[in-house]
DNA sequence: ACCGGATCTGACCGATCGGTCAGCACCTGA
DNA sequence: TCAGGTGCTGACCGATCGGTCAGATCCGGT
C-alpha cells in the first residue's frame, strides 16, 4: 500500500503513459521512438525522460498491470490440475486478454525480444506454465501445437478489435477456446 | 519463363537471401540491421546494398513466394463458395504457413506496418478475403472473431516449430483449425 | 596486352535513435 | 524577499541506422 494511492503522479505522467500505449500498440516498441510520444502529449522528448528513467523504464511501467494480473493468473493455475486447470488457464487468459488488449497488442512480434530484458525473463516461464495447462499437460505435439495456436490467437486477436466492448468479446473468445482445446484422446 | 531459370544469382546474393530470412524471423524487420545480415554472411554491408536495391527490396524478394502462393489461394479460394470455400481456405492457408514458416514468422507484429508499403497492399485485401472465408462468409461478431484467432494463431504458432517435420506440424494445424472455426449455427 | 563488366569494399553521408545536462519558469513555505 | 523544489526545455552527445560512392580486385574475351 505504499505506492499505488496517494501518488501525485501529474497528469502529464499519465498523458506520457496513455500516448506510449497507444503508440507502441499501433507500431510496436522499437517502431515507436521517445519523439513520437512527446509529439502526441505536446511536450519535448526531455519531458518524457523526466518522467521515465528509460524507454525501457516506461514499458516496464506499462506493462507492469498487466503483468500482477498474469503472476496472479500462473498462481490460481497452479493450484489447479488437469483439465481444471485448463479450464482456468483459459477463463484467466481471456479476460486478461479482454482487460488489457493494447498492452498485449504492443508485444506483437516483439515478445521474445523484449523477454530478453531481465525484468522480464521470469515472464517467459509464466508463459511456458500456460501453455502446458492450456495442452492439459500433455506432451503430444498436436496438444502443444493446438494450445500454442489457441494462446497466440488469442492475443494476437484482441488487439484487433479495441471497438468491441469486453461483454461481447469476451464470450467469443472463450468459445473458440474451449473448441479448439478439445482434446481427441 | 524469362526469370526464374537460367540465372546465375550469385552464390552471394542467395546467401545474403538465406541469412537476411533467418535474421529476420528471429528479430523482426526493424530489428535487423543491414549490418547483422552483412557479419552473417562475412562480407560488407555495401556487398549487401550492391546485391539489392534496398533494404525493402531485399524484403520482397524473400516474400515474394509466399506471396506468390498467397495470391493462388486467394484465387482459389475465390472460385468457391461457402462452406466449401472455408475448407479450401482453412487447408490452403496450413499449406501455405508451414511451407513458408520463416517468412510469414519474420511479419510477427511488423504485418500492418510492412502493409503499408505499396508493394503490398494488395495484400491487405487478400487477408480480408482470407478472414471472411475463415469466418463462413458470416458477419457474426463470434464467427469473425474465431476466424482471426484461428488466422493469427496458425501464423504465429507455426514460426515456433521450425524443427518439427512438414508431415507433422500440418495435420496438427487443420485439425485445431477444423475444430475451432466449426460454427455453432 | 588491354579492356569492360561483375563483385566487393572502406570511407563517408544525413537522419534519427536513446539519453544527458545546464538552466529556465514557476510555485510555495519561511 | 528569497531559497528551494518541481516541471520542463533546447542544445548536445555518441551510436547506429539505411544508403551512396569512388575505387580496388578479379576474370573472360579480343
Amino acid at each position: 500500500m505504499l505506492e499505488d494511492m496517494a501518488r501525485p503522479t501529474t497528469a502529464t505522467h499519465d498523458e506520457l503513459l496513455a500516448a506510449a500505449a497507444r503508440r507502441f500498440a499501433l507500431t510496436g516498441y522499437k517502431g515507436t521512438s521517445l519523439q513520437d510520444i512527446a509529439r502526441d502529449v505536446g511536450c519535448s522528448k526531455a519531458t518524457v525522460l523526466y518522467h521515465f528513467a528509460s524507454k525501457d523504464a516506461l514499458l516496464c511501467e506499462l506493462m507492469a498491470p498487466a503483468i500482477a494480473m498474469l503472476e496472479e493468473l500462473d498462481a490460481r493455475i497452479a493450484a489447479h490440475t488437469g483439465a481444471e486447470a485448463q479450464g482456468v488457464a483459459a477463463e484467466g487468459f481471456v479476460d486478461l486478454a479482454v482487460r488489457f488488449r493494447r498492452e498485449i497488442a504492443l508485444l506483437r512480434g516483439e515478445f521474445s525480444d523484449l523477454l530478453q530484458q531481465p525484468t522480464f525473463t521470469h515472464i517467459q516461464q509464466i508463459s511456458e506454465r500456460l501453455v502446458a495447462a492450456f495442452a492439459g499437460f500433455s506432451d503430444r505435439p498436436e496438444a502443444r501445437v493446438a494450445a500454442l495456436v489457441v494462446l497466440a490467437g488469442i492475443a494476437e486477436t484482441c488487439g484487433e478489435f479495441l471497438d468491441i466492448p469486453d461483454e461481447q468479446l469476451r464470450p467469443a473468445l472463450l468459445a473458440v477456446a474451449y473448441r479448439a482445446l478439445e482434446v481427441t484422446t
